[in-house]
DNA sequence: GCGACAG
DNA sequence: ATCTTGTCGC
């Protein structure tokens, strides 16, 4: 039904407005509810889709690190793509490209976007599901960086923030059990009608007794992904650590890759 | 003017 | 994101 868009891809060099303008356009192109090439219920029953014949997905995580200058200025970014399938790593590529633009909430896509693709470029399998470190549809414009390279590229994705950038969620998000979701929805600071669900707190870790706490993560739909399926499979994907499997790795390779680099 | 603000 | 020791708890 889609086609990959290119001509969408983040550039750093447009000016404030138009990067919103390009948002605003990503988001009435993207899709905000399933059409994913597998059904996503096997992430969750690994062996019994096995006894059934369906495949795994090939999903992708995908974290960025940063290069600091000689004198100590971050100006190059380096994005960290690892390829998992049925839990085990199966490809991992990286690429390193200058910085154009420093962080600015809200436009998180034009400054690690670039890095973004060209280490996709180098991934040889073929993705069924991008997970990134950021958000997708919980977003001013409905265009966070999941939702903008979902797009671009024409792969389901879906977003993983560690905290919350916009939206309202429907109840208290603290102390919650291990499996709870919290709706968030659109406020007056979002680009949508009140209310609109954008996505969910997602509890994927929690402590048993003690008294202390983990906060949930924020996961919203990038492309092709509903709200729903898009919690469930940060659950699913999610086994000793708060963040889900294919992210945390990617997390951790952007590190060590980082690590091997020279000046 | 004031507050909010992914990584 | 990044800079970093100690410290709490299982």
């Amino acid at each position: 039904m889609h086609q990959p868009r290119p001509d969408l891809a983040p550039d750093g060099s447009l000016s404030r407005a138009e990067m919103e303008s390009l948002q605003r356009e990503i988001a009435s192109v993207a899709t905000f509810e399933d059409d994913l090439s597998f059904d996503p219920a096997v992430l969750s029953n690994p062996l019994e889709a096995a006894a059934s014949g369906d495949e795994q997905p090939v999903v992708v995580g995908v974290d960025q690190s940063f290069l600091t200058n000689e004198d100590g200025e971050q100006d190059r970014a380096l994005s960290a793509v690892v390829a998992t399938r049925g839990g085990e790593v199966i490809e991992r590529v990286h690429a390193v490209t200058d910085l154009e633009i420093p962080y600015i909430p809200g436009l998180l896509s034009f400054r690690e976007g670039r890095p973004i693709l060209a280490a996709l470029e180098e991934l040889s399998v073929e993705p069924d599901l991008f997970l990134f470190d950021g958000s997708g549809r919980i977003h001013f414009r409905q265009a966070g960086i999941a939702t903008h390279i979902g797009v671009v590229r024409n792969v389901p994705s879906v977003g993983v923030a560690k905290s919350l950038l916009c939206g309202t969620p429907r109840e208290n998000t603290d102390d919650l059990l291990e499996g709870t979701t919290i709706g968030i929805e659109a406020n007056s600071r979002v680009d949508a009608p009140d209310g609109t669900l954008l996505g969910y707190a997602v509890q994927t870790r929690q402590y048993d007794s003690p008294n202390r706490y983990i906060n949930p993560l924020y996961v919203s739909p990038g492309h092709r992904v509903g709200p729903e399926t898009a919690a469930d499979i940060a659950l699913a994907l999610s086994s000793s650590y708060k963040l889900p499997e294919p992210v945390r790795l990617a997390d951790k390779y952007a590190d060590e890759a980082k690590g091997e680099i020279d000046t």
